[in-house]
RNA sequence: GGGCUUGUGGCGCAGUUGGUAGCGCAGGAGACUCUUAAUCUUUUGGUCGUGGGUUCGAGUCCCACCAAGCCCA
């Protein structure tokens, strides 16, 4: 493109022609100012500052593994074109730390090796300019990868300075508000997001391999169902009807199971929960869930240990991970605890002799376990549970066989009518999967839905409500099945090694400024 | 919902018993052309989250609010 065509376009696009200025100051908006002089500089000089393309041919890391055995101080005559973000300048332009997705390669820019007209744009390039470089392949004399520059072509001009190089952006909530900018100086939440995206891709690729077939459910319910928790709700105009986003995908992947479109489904995707955010709760995030017909809990136990594994062999080569300091050895099989038998192993209480809801209040109460009024048997062992038992469960293990009347989509026990045939996975603490030998029964289901409705009824605004097509839906018959929820989030955490789940969603939810 | 902590130029930080703000990086100008947080000289930029109050005087004390983090519920 010729220079005319570019000063029609600065025109066109509001540059404004300012006089050279010396009353520039280093506030933001001078910093800005001055660098879109630069930039209108550029352009003068017949330069877009915003072009369209560039032949690289190289990555930073496969420059630095490919010579990695180049000697100090040695040159060779391969020209390649990397691409990448100005991250630091030192000797005025002489050496540009280039950063792109995949590393730093220092560019070495000579004064000998770049015509006057180069040279005069490398003088008008700041850090934090996304350029590209052509040249041959050094070692300098102190032992850094380098590329002779013999050609540079600017590919974005950055207007607004980045922080500072050493320190980094480590303000914990500018970071979370403007991620692009905590990505761009922390190479560890790059690679936090690109093991995320390689975990997912391991997961659909292992199930995918065992005959599952993925599915998509709708996010907006009319009623919102498959989990106990409170909806985001939302209004649709052309129905005028109002609508939530889903809390689980649950009661429609059963649907697809009575469809028998598969008998291996599962569905990878976002959530919602109109809940409180803490460093393991975001209001929207990614669970996956999985069906298989004719198989029970047991089979989902075994399913979930060896994708697991397999995830974290695929991702870190090793079943043996650290979180947070605390080894944590997720090599199958997993430990497997009834539910009663491990509030018995760390209260000493048996809850067998305890079986009304009353009588189990007063055992809770001995341990110092506040229950509400309407409180069911279940749910006071699952409040005692939570206090007193999951936070000593650091190495992963099964809780199965949950209480009935906390377990509204899962099947009876068939040794117990009180208890279900539900798992929920543990490790270092936390809630992992949530699994059920499914309730295919469409009597008992409508029963359980209505005990819910009940709860709701009397409070419990978290309780589920009935779903009449869902029960119509078992009426025509599902199959057997075991079916499983698990936590992409904190398995994610868990394989990242990172303290919050903020720090494993790209955009976590923030208040507004303002 | 409760408690604790934090909020000072673009970023990272300091600010002593209250006396109208300092440093480093980044920025501008210059020197320097095999550097690694390059170096050297010089220089610009902030009214201290917001709003009140106490005081002759507040970044510093008090109150409220906003945002964030952690802990608890």
């Amino acid at each position: 493109m010729s220079i005319a065509n570019y000063s029609f376009f600065k025109v066109k696009l509001g540059y404004k022609k300012e006089n050279k200025m010396e009353a520039t100051n280093s506030s933001i908006q001078g910093i800005r100012e001055a660098r879109i002089q630069k930039l209108t500089d550029l352009i003068d000089k017949g330069i877009n500052p915003y072009p369209y393309s560039f032949d690289k041919n190289i990555s930073a890391r496969q420059l630095q593994e490919k010579y990695k055995d180049l000697e100090a101080g040695s040159e060779t005559e391969d020209t390649y074109s990397v691409a990448g973000r100005i991250m630091a300048m030192r000797n005025t332009g002489m050496f540009i730390d280039l950063v792109d997705d995949s590393g730093k390669i220092q560019i070495f820019s000579h004064k000998e090796n770049l015509s006057p007209e180069k040279l005069a744009v490398l003088k008008l390039l700041d850090v934090g300019d996304i350029v590209g470089f052509t040249g041959e392949i050094r070692r300098t004399p102190r032992g850094e990868l380098s590329i002779k520059a013999k050609d540079l072509k600017l590919l974005t001009k950055s207007i607004l300075p980045l922080p500072e190089k050493f320190h980094g952006l480590t303000d914990v909530e500018t970071r979370y508000r403007k991620r692009y900018l905590d990505m761009i100086m922390n190479e560890d939440v790059r690679s936090t997001f690109k093991k995320r995206s390689l975990i997912i891709q391991k997961i659909r690729e292992y199930l995918t391999k065992q005959g599952f077939l993925e599915v998509e459910t709708p996010m907006l319910h009319t009623q919102a169902g498959g989990a106990t928790a409170r909806p985001f709700i939302t209004h649709h105009n052309a129905l005028d009807v109002d609508m939530f986003l889903r809390i689980a995908p649950e009661l429609h992947l059963k649907r697809l199971l009575v469809g028998g479109v598969s008998e291996k489904i599962f569905e990878m995707n976002r959530c919602f929960r109109n809940e409180g955010i803490d460093i393991r709760h975001n209001p929207e995030f990614t669970m996956i869930e999985l069906y298989q017909a004719y198989v029970d809990y047991n089979d989902m136990m075994c399913l979930l240990e060896n994708m697991v594994a397999s995830v974290a062999m695929d991702v870190l080569g090793t079943t043996k991970i650290t979180y947070q300091g605390v080894e944590l050895d997720l090599t199958p099989p997993w430990d497997r605890k009834t539910m009663l038998g491990a509030i018995k192993e760390y209260t000493g209480i048996n809850f067998e002799e305890y079986l009304t809801a009353d009588e189990a209040k007063e055992q809770a109460k001995r341990l110092g376990i506040e229950t509400e009024e309407n409180d069911s048997w279940g749910k006071v062992l699952d409040r005692i549970f939570e206090e007193k038992v999951e936070p000593k469960l650091i190495q992963p293990v099964h809780i199965i066989d949950y209480p009935r009347d906390i377990s509204p989509l899962a099947k009876v026990h068939r040794d117990n009518p009180r208890l279900t045939e539900r798992f929920e996975t543990r490790v270092n603490g936390w809630e992992i999967s949530n699994a059920f030998s499914e309730l295919t029964d469409p009597i008992d289901q409508r029963n359980r839905f209505e005990a819910q409705a009940k709860a709701k009824a009397m409070g419990d605004d978290e309780a589920m409500s009935i779903d009449e097509d869902f029960v119509c839906a078992l009426e025509h018959g599902m199959p057997p099945a075991g079916g499983m929820g698990i936590g992409i989030d904190r398995l994610v955490m868990l394989l990242t090694d990172s303290p919050s789940i903020r720090d494993v969603i790209a955009f976590p939810t923030m208040r507004p400024r303002n």
